[in-house]
DNA sequence: AATAAATGAATGAATGTTCATTTATATTTG
DNA sequence: CAAATATAAATGAACATTCATTCATTTATT
């Protein structure tokens, strides 16, 4: 939220802000926003409920405080060792194991930006940082048609081939089943047959 | 809910329900679950809370109904003209024109079920009909193989690559925009360029 | 007359938020 | 160095409001 300079005051325990956080997270996750209280929120963080109110605005506020970290994360996440300039395959491949890697490893992070992307909330939202991510992607996808990488196709048509496959994969996962309610696990190997047939979709 | 036998009864008044359904539809893809409420979905719908007890055994039951409602219309309407003995790309295709024509008809409906879906309400959700469709689409693929049409892909990556695309540019329509933030309306040309390029993909 | 539909006022519990008060700490003062 | 001071952090009881749900009563239909 903010930075304090020190002079003549108590310190606030990050400790106790990361723990607000944490639990509000996994409220939200496993209770929805409809179960979700700023209430319970104090008793799980061990925190009185006025304390919730000197770190956020309101519980609007703490919402997308928390939305606006976690897509800044993975944002980060998704680009790193990512250079618009690599050509087609390199660059969708880093991409895909970022994403996979975030999500796997986050699955909390990735189930309530899910739940917050088709909320109310979503319009409320402050999408600066996914502005330049967007950018730099447009570029990729702009050199790979100019080199006669890929297919020419615009932008939108090209994103959602691309990721929207690996990330229904990793839903299911995180679901636990898949189409029908049949169990689901990812492995590797979904994830490298998916992407070599997005790849044959998108090269030219 | 129920099917009653008028004898000596007052007949449930089926306007009234029909108008809780479509309220309560509204008001939770307007206001969140977390917004939501008996009382807000009675004074919006012109009815005592008193009656949504009668129709609805308590709020999570409503919820239920109307998300398990949803899911049956939304697997009829995908699979309306659709015959699993088709050749891939004019089943995949009917497919596709079906689930677009539902999504952009019933925006509402669209909106309410991806809330649910990522909801903590999934888990209690009965996917009976489902099942049943998703072996129907189990069959399509295998089959689509086995004529070597298609390459052999597990079920859930050949779903994946085959729908997800679709979804996500409908996600995209239905939010007004699109990565980065950017405006975005959904046309049939995008629709057919993905089409075309998803084909590529699962084509052998 | 019989029966279920529908009502709406009422309930206690839970909600988001406030605020007077207390606690902890960094600085200043003696 | 120790005590006093200043300041923001943190508390938690209390607030009005809204919540989901109930039930005695009324209404409409067969």
């Amino acid at each position: 939220m903010f930075i304090y300079i020190c002079t003549e005051m108590r310190m606030r325990d990050e400790k106790k802000e990361e723990r607000v956080r944490q639990k509000a997270l996994e409220l939200i996750v496993k209770e929805g926003f409809d179960g979700f209280s700023m209430n319970k929120l104090a008793k799980a963080a061990g925190v009185s409920p006025g304390t919730l109110y000197i770190y956020y605005k309101d519980k609007e506020d703490l919402i997308l405080c928390l939305g606006q970290e976690i897509g800044k994360k993975m944002t980060e996440a998704t680009f790193k060792g990512f250079d618009k300039e690599m050509d087609l395959e390199t660059g969708l491949w880093i991409q895909w194991k970022n994403r996979a890697e975030f999500y796997l490893n986050q699955p909390l992070e990735m189930e309530f930006y899910d739940q917050l992307k088709v909320s109310p909330f979503k319009d409320k939202m402050d999408n600066s940082v996914t502005i330049k991510f967007s950018e730099e992607m447009g570029g990729f996808i702009r050199n790979a048609i100019n080199k006669g990488e890929a297919l020419s196709l615009t932008p939108v048509v090209f994103w959602s081939v691309a990721f929207a496959p690996l990330y229904n994969l990793i839903r299911f996962h995180l679901d636990g089943k898949s189409m029908g309610g049949r169990p689901y696990t990812f492995s590797e190997e979904h994830m490298k047959d998916a992407f070599k047939a997005v790849l044959r979709a998108l090269k030219v």
